[in-house]
RNA sequence: GGUGCCAUAGCUCAGUCGGUAGAGCAAAGGACUGAAAAUCCUUGUGUCCCCGGUUCGAUUCCUGGUGGCACCA
């Protein structure tokens, strides 16, 4: 049966060398699973794989988008699904590492079908949004999908904006499309995760931002001033130097934000992966027995 | 040395006309189905600086002390 092994963590904690290791050992491509190094140009910011370490093994989805350039979780489910198909007959196990938890929910689990809503919808909902505000979108949606409304987080503009934009696209309630149902999958997955204390993983993401900013982070930034209101630039070691380019904050202040924020997020990822009973965790220092706890699993057929 | 002001949550500060206290930030927990490094939700017990006094009762008023700031010498 063919494998896939996917690698997690919070960020910082060391999948990249992690996921070389392993690859090593079952001389297979890397499948990344992180939304923001699909994009070209965001090395430093994303701590990217040096050169050096994507030479090592083939990396796919890695600098692949232009900057700015539409994505989705559903697309990334698509295209890995497609290129696991592929790469199974030469490697029977298969390596998936990232940080974008959705994306790895999307591949292990599969996603609903839903439509890509078009960009004419998109930008009229929010118009609508601006000028009417939330609740006036949250009533409408009690009207339009009642059964959605009652356990969607109607507080979350994106959620009931998103709802509302398939309602309106395709003349059909949001939970019509939304089965919940896992996908199951024609391979094995193998969930390994990735775990520090805490007070060292804030001690790595403090030291790496540190590094970031002396490889030149401000500069990298600078490039996609123009771009500065795309999802893919809102991410953490951008939005907080874009405040620092404006002249709103001082560059101390804006590096002590980076640190804070993807302190943040790296406890986000946490919570998410806490609950997902499939993962078994190591320390990324024990690669030995990560090796030998993959070793033991795929032998067990 | 003298005078004045201040001392309350990790930080910045409110407040209690005397009945043991609350905001912002920080921090922590959680949600998550086509923008996810996004977006959203929840959580505030702390010697109210210390000793004593007045009082049924003091974080609050009073005496003294300690520390900080300002001004005057």
């Amino acid at each position: 049966m063919n494998t896939l092994v996917v690698l997690i963590g919070p960020t910082a904690v060391g999948k990249t060398d992690t996921s070389l290791a392993i690859a090593d050992f079952l001389g297979c491509p890397i499948i990344s699973a992180d939304s923001r190094q699909m994009y070209k140009g965001m090395e430093i910011g994303t701590a990217m794989p040096s050169k050096e370490e994507l030479s090592r093994h083939r990396h796919y989805f890695v600098a692949q988008l232009e900057p700015g350039e539409y994505y989705s979780a559903a697309r990334y489910e698509e295209e890995v699904l497609a290129l696991l198909e592929k790469e199974f007959i030469h490697h029977p196990t298969m390596l998936m590492s990232g940080g974008s938890m959705m994306y790895i929910d999307a591949v292990c689990n599969g996603i609903d079908d839903i439509p890509t809503v078009d960009n004419v919808t998109r930008a009229m909902i929010l118009e609508k949004y601006e000028r009417e505000g939330l609740e006036k979108l949250a009533d409408e949606l009690r009207i339009l999908d009642p059964e959605y409304y009652r356990e969607a987080d109607i507080k979350n503009p994106k959620r009931v904006m998103h709802a509302l934009e398939i309602c309106y696209m395709t003349g059909k309630r949001y939970s019509s499309f939304r089965k919940q149902q896992k996908k199951e999958r024609p391979f094995r997955i193998i969930k390994i995760g990735l775990q520090r204390e805490r007070e060292e993983l804030y001690e790595r993401i403090n030291k790496r931002v540190e590094m970031m900013i002396g490889q030149g982070l401000v500069e990298e930034v600078r490039k996609f001033a123009h771009l500065k209101h795309h999802n893919s630039l809102n991410t953490v070691g951008y939005k907080e130097i874009f405040r620092y380019l404006d002249g709103e904050w001082t560059l101390p202040f804006a590096i002590e934000k980076i640190k804070q924020n993807t302190r943040i997020y790296s406890r986000k990822q946490m919570t998410w992966y806490r609950k997902d009973e499939d993962v078994t965790w190591f320390h990324p220092d024990d690669i030995g027995n990560i090796i030998k706890h993959i070793e033991s699993k795929i032998s067990n057929t």
